[in-house]
DNA sequence: TTATGTTTAAAACATACGTTTAAAAACTTA
DNA sequence: TAAGTTTTTAAACGTATGTTTTAAACATAA
């Protein structure tokens, strides 16, 4: 008799829980609403109902997480300053660095929460069509912004051309990092494990440093 | 009486020029095989005919240039092994980055040929369903084996897994670079234009030597 | 020319897709 | 309970997809 089924509350949520995952393994195209809704065991219409349309629904998922992500950068960046500040010093490169890294290669490797799938979902976000993804561009361009006058303090004599192509390289070691964590071992014939959060983050760091 | 369509032998090539582009700029599974055959003014049946599917059609695509890049690669290497042998010294990292570098940057900038396509296929088709697309990975790799003596020799310091590691990340800088190079205008207001094609090797090669 | 193999053409097939509709079910509030 | 709102369900719609089929057009060589 425990066959009945009451309304479910949390429809929405695992709807983008689902589709966070398939997202992040497949392109927008190749990913059907019938396989999100099938897997997240709710009718078919549920996405239309909650998000209009299957853009709408990947829309969503990206929003869900995204002010988060951005907001623990920024809160890094300041914690960093105030140390900083107390010592007498200014922002060291890699405070900056590690500030821009942290967020999402610790929600990477954290795969308690759904925050592991997230990241790999947002990277290849950035490879959909131009149009629609420009605003979710945006918000990162805005955090950004913040850290190039830290930058330009370490060493004024760097353009803000040079800051943003370096800014630019990070990010792309970073995503593609991100994207293809697991090939590495095929790439190193299994010589090197994927090792753990603190290593990948540490490896990513100090390259992106050098970089700079 | 012009209107006579007569036997066209470039039929096959001109559904790789067409697909080659279309892959670049969409996912494996948004580009439809008719969008293909409209754009290429080609039956719709030429794709099954010449490539026996859709997923023959694009593993085609990767094979027509993938084998000459990566001579490019080995060649730079010997030219540079070479001359570094003539002046009895080593091979310098400037040298192995650059060899690595240079084909996929010189192609992506090079407008004239298709090449510029090729390579923005080929970062997005790192993205796709893995099983398809290892093989194509397999190849990268070893040609990439042909450059870790090298770099140990310059660093005997070096760990195997320390250089598999450098490389992925600079691979991670150059597919990245490629796919963003129109979404850099932005992140940086505008502020930086595209550049030529040596000062985009140039930034990359210097950011991927320092991070070594 | 005729015969043979290759390439192009148009149509149809079966299926999968995103979305809509309309009614039933579950929940909320009075 | 009764009325009203929100959520879930099943079915259908129209369209787009990859692929197959069958025949016509072409090229080449005897």
């Amino acid at each position: 008799m425990k066959s009945k089924k009451p309304t479910r509350p949390d429809t929405r949520e695992r709807i983008l829980d689902v589709s966070e995952e398939l997202f992040a393994n497949g392109s927008f195209a190749s990913v059907s609403v019938r396989s999100v809704t099938s897997r997240a065991d709710v009718n078919l219409s549920a996405v239309n109902y909650y998000f209009g349309s299957k853009q709408g629904l990947f829309q969503a998922v990206y929003v869900r997480r995204a002010t988060q992500m951005n907001h623990e950068r920024v809160h890094l960046l300041h914690e960093a300053e105030e140390k900083a500040q107390a010592e007498g010093r200014n922002v060291s490169l890699r405070e900056l660095v590690s500030a821009m890294l942290t967020p999402p290669i610790f929600w990477l490797c954290d795969e308690e929460k759904g925050f592991s799938v997230y990241i790999r979902f947002l990277a290849r976000a950035y490879l959909e069509e131009a149009s629609d993804m420009d605003n979710v561009l945006r918000q990162e361009v805005d955090v950004f912004d913040r850290f190039v006058p830290f930058f330009k303090k370490i060493d004024p004599e760097l353009s803000e051309e040079d800051i943003y192509w370096r800014i630019h390289f990070m990010m792309g070691v970073m995503h593609h990092t991100i994207n293809h964590l697991d090939r590495i071992s095929i790439l190193s014939h299994k010589a090197c494990k994927r090792g753990s959060r603190e290593e990948i983050l540490e490896r990513l760091v100090k390259f992106c440093c050098d970089g700079f």
